[in-house]
DNA sequence: GTGAAAGCGCTAACAA
DNA sequence: TTGTTAGCGCTTTCAC
């Protein structure tokens, strides 16, 4: 069975408690011991049991993460990241998805609450608000998206920026009439790449038509929909290039134009945000604004951690708000608009 | 803080003892104590420490999960059916990368054996066998692949039946000279599609040539290195079909035949093996073998805790070995040999 | 520097 | 049916 403590403690002849601070204290020990007792240890490779650990010291060495789709690349990107950086400090990780449902996020975070996590990295759903009361006193970190909590920290990327440069990219190009499909409004990174789609149109002088922009909800399906209704006009009143607020919804908009029969980009220029493997595989190729969920995750879980280690008093002297910035990269789905 | 039972048992005027007993065993308390406790609960959110019951029951309601990459679509689908599957028997799930690196997986074992989990769901590496050892009585499944042990449990996919028809296609078509890009010989799965490779060509009577199958070590990269040594050659030397033993090397193998302007299918026939999001959305969209994934990892986990809840006489008694079937799916990369 | 003892929150035996 | 008691394996006072 599982060797304890106490077996190590009875091979090097010393008390569990010696033998306790020896494995994890080991300053506090005389150095002959602190060897008879790791020599122990390996000979019975003894292994901690984390459950009567974390029982003593009030919580374990882990973490709670919520992502919202491990199915989406981007997504599973933030969860390597969180767990290579959480690996790192030796912390482990109790995974969820909230598949966009906000009753499966308050699920997950109840669940959550009973392995007494010393903290929390939440990708949050659109009623994280609500939900996020159930671990009020945990220290949590938002990580892509916001939650419009108060003293939240939050690490994402910069949106606003991002969606601009897509967008001035077009407007350079000469386009006049440009389509956006975003999100939803109740996810702040739809908001704000909206945001960023607005401000690069207003630098280029032109005027903001609300008929030019839909939601997609997120989706390869609400893209298709809303890339059809947007595209199922006449020529010369339909937009010359789309900017599509995800991945999802740039497949879905990618398949409404091959039913429509539109050439990329001879007939429209499209910009997508988040790469991926089919962006670049694609013939052609599309251009992209690419983030880094990666770094972004990681960085997450080390702020977090920093946190957790410089003690609760920093915990809410100064809420985080990190934001990194996105990659545009020209590929070839963008180019001048038709001539009319 | 963290309301325990003794403030429940407290508030409904019971000892500890009942209240845990009416939480846990309903039946063995009396109707209207039990009402009594838990609305007591339900009043204080009262949420069991997990870690507290762990110890007193020698393991907590944890499984371990350990995958290869969670970045490659494939495993993170693994992934989502054993969350999913765990999620509904109350389960959570420790969930660990290894991305193939056997040493990697070592220290997950190594941690995951302190958090006592009741199984373990592993998509084995190359040295699993020998980790294995360090959690040799925790009920485990292998999942995908088999590690060799003797008296595993495990769910695999066809993969000898997946690989026979999708050759089997490719010389009903014609072809005589079909290249083959397997992982490698130290992982299952790879070992069985080349294993259908030979036995398709058997079938139509073809010759097994050597010169015609290269490893491409699962990766992207290794595929394109073997596509392109197995194409770069005069066109009547050339294969005129391809078979490629995973997603990531057909994404290889694919910008080696850009590279070497080989149209497909025209000039060259080839067929994946796994589904993905890019299979469908390239033009054109490339024939596959499909891998019920989900089906394959929810069924894993269902096994392990039919396992567990049996009891552990069952462990023992009958190492199950499922095989579920593939799905050939002709898309428009397979086509006739061109002319000679 | 080390040991004895208490206790984290829970549940399983045993008693009532 | 309910309460009392003990103990899971660990760490942390508090003595020595």
């Amino acid at each position: 069975m599982m060797t304890s403590l106490k077996d190590v403690a009875k091979l090097a002849r010393v008390s569990p408690a010696t033998a306790s601070r020896a494995l994890s204290k080991p300053e506090t020990v005389a150095f002959i011991t602190r060897e008879r007792v790791t020599n122990a240890a390996k000979q019975l490779s003894y292994q901690p049991n984390v459950l009567a650990r974390g029982l003593r010291q009030r919580g374990s060495r882990t973490l709670g993460a919520i992502i919202s789709d491990i199915l989406n690349p981007g997504q599973a990107t933030l969860a390597k990241g969180i767990q290579d950086a959480a690996a790192k400090r030796d912390y482990t990780v109790f995974m969820f998805n909230t598949d966009e449902d906000t009753e499966k996020e308050r699920r997950a975070l109840e669940s959550l609450r009973g392995h007494l996590p010393q903290g929390l990295i939440i990708v949050p759903s659109p009623g994280a608000r609500e939900n996020l009361k159930l671990v009020s006193n945990l220290p949590t970190v938002e990580l892509d998206r916001s939650s419009g909590l108060r003293d939240a920290h939050t690490i994402m990327v910069d949106n606003v920026g991002g969606a601009r440069e897509a967008v001035q990219h077009l407007t350079a190009l000469g386009h006049k009439r440009i389509g956006m499909i975003f999100g939803s409004m109740d996810v702040s990174t739809a908001v704000e790449r909206l945001q960023g789609y607005r401000e690069a149109l207003e630098g280029a002088g032109i005027a903001y038509r609300e008929d030019l922009v839909l939601s997609g909800n997120h989706r390869e399906e609400g893209g298709r929909v809303a890339a059809h209704t947007l595209l199922n006009r006449p020529a010369h009143q339909r937009p010359t290039a789309l900017f599509v607020g995800n991945n999802e919804m740039t497949i879905g908009a990618l398949l409404a134009m091959r039913e429509l029969e539109l050439r990329i980009p001879s007939d429209l220029s499209i910009v997508g945000f988040d790469d991926s493997r089919w962006a670049k595989l694609m013939q052609p190729a599309i251009t992209v604004v690419a983030q880094p969920a990666y770094e972004l995750a990681y960085l997450a879980c080390e702020t977090l951690l920093n946190r957790l280690e410089n003690g609760v008093s920093h915990q809410t002297m100064r809420p985080a708000s990190i934001r990194l910035s996105t990659t545009f990269i020209k590929r070839d789905s963008t180019a001048p608009p038709p001539p009319t």
